[in-house]
DNA sequence: GGCGATTATATCGTGTGCGATATACTTGGG
DNA sequence: CCCAAGTATATCGCACACGATATAATCGCC
């Protein structure tokens, strides 16, 4: 079957499009909070783990320095983080969650709980569909 | 279970990062046709149907006019395509392929075996997961 | 037939992503 | 101890996305 194909049978569409569909859904949520899909994703992963190098960071999230610099620059503006070269190591950065960067961990858990009745509820099948996910970006990032 | 969510837990994050990894799969790839992944995309939906307007095409690629009109733009400048309103109707533009774009999807099946190789190979697995995330997708859409 | 409402596309500003390059700091070999 | 190589972050330029707004054409109601 080497017929050409149409639009909606190509995996990378189907990823592409529900990545929009999530940034949309996210995005009036995140507005109260002053927080843009992005930099939600960067303070779920300092909630987890802050005062680390910014490069630690960026391989959590698959981003280079050209990406987080500015990112991180506006939630520093934000007062949501701080940004201090480490005094041991001049060349690398420590990225410090304030102490508001920290309170809108307790505000989000709504926002997480809102996401998932928008996703159909089912928490084994999200699950399963995150698990393949994962098995994806492996398989792609190990070439 | 309320404790907060890691990062690759949230099938928010693991959407957002495939498609990362898919756009720099195909990055290098495309580069030889002098394309970028959103072009591409819009190039699939066009050797499916052309000569029809720009809020179609939108509405398939799930952009509005705001990302499609300089996408468009680039696209005919390169000279992949022509951009000529409608005589029966001034205000809708129509959007019809060039040999040369025409052209080029004979070059990108090849890209598609690769890209499916870089994937895995497994194409019911594949199918399977597409099928899901377009059901997720009509149930964001939906709301 | 004229004019306000609607529709289609365009423009503007902001915020990512990312390749390419620059800058600042550290390390290691002589 | 010095300097070349390596490392961490920053900057620049371009191409998306998208909310907000603008412009141009058509429609519909009187």
């Amino acid at each position: 079957m080497d017929r050409p194909l149409k639009i909606d049978e190509l995996l990378c569409f189907s990823v592409y499009s529900v990545n929009h569909a999530i940034s949309r859904l996210y995005r009036p949520l995140l507005a109260p909070l002053g927080l843009t899909y992005p930099q939600y994703l960067a303070l779920v992963a300092l909630w987890d783990r802050d005062h680390r190098r910014v490069s630690d960071l960026g391989a959590e999230l698959q981003l280079d320095t050209n990406t987080l610099t500015p990112l991180l620059k506006r939630m520093e503006t934000a007062g949501l983080l701080t940004r201090q070269r480490n005094p041991e190591d001049e060349r690398s950065l420590i990225v410090t969650l304030t102490e508001n960067g920290r309170v809108l961990e307790h505000k989000a858990t709504e926002l997480t709980a809102c996401v998932l009745e928008a996703m159909g509820g089912d928490i084994e099948e999200l699950s399963a569909l995150r698990d393949q996910l994962h098995a994806l970006r492996d398989k792609l990032e190990q070439r």
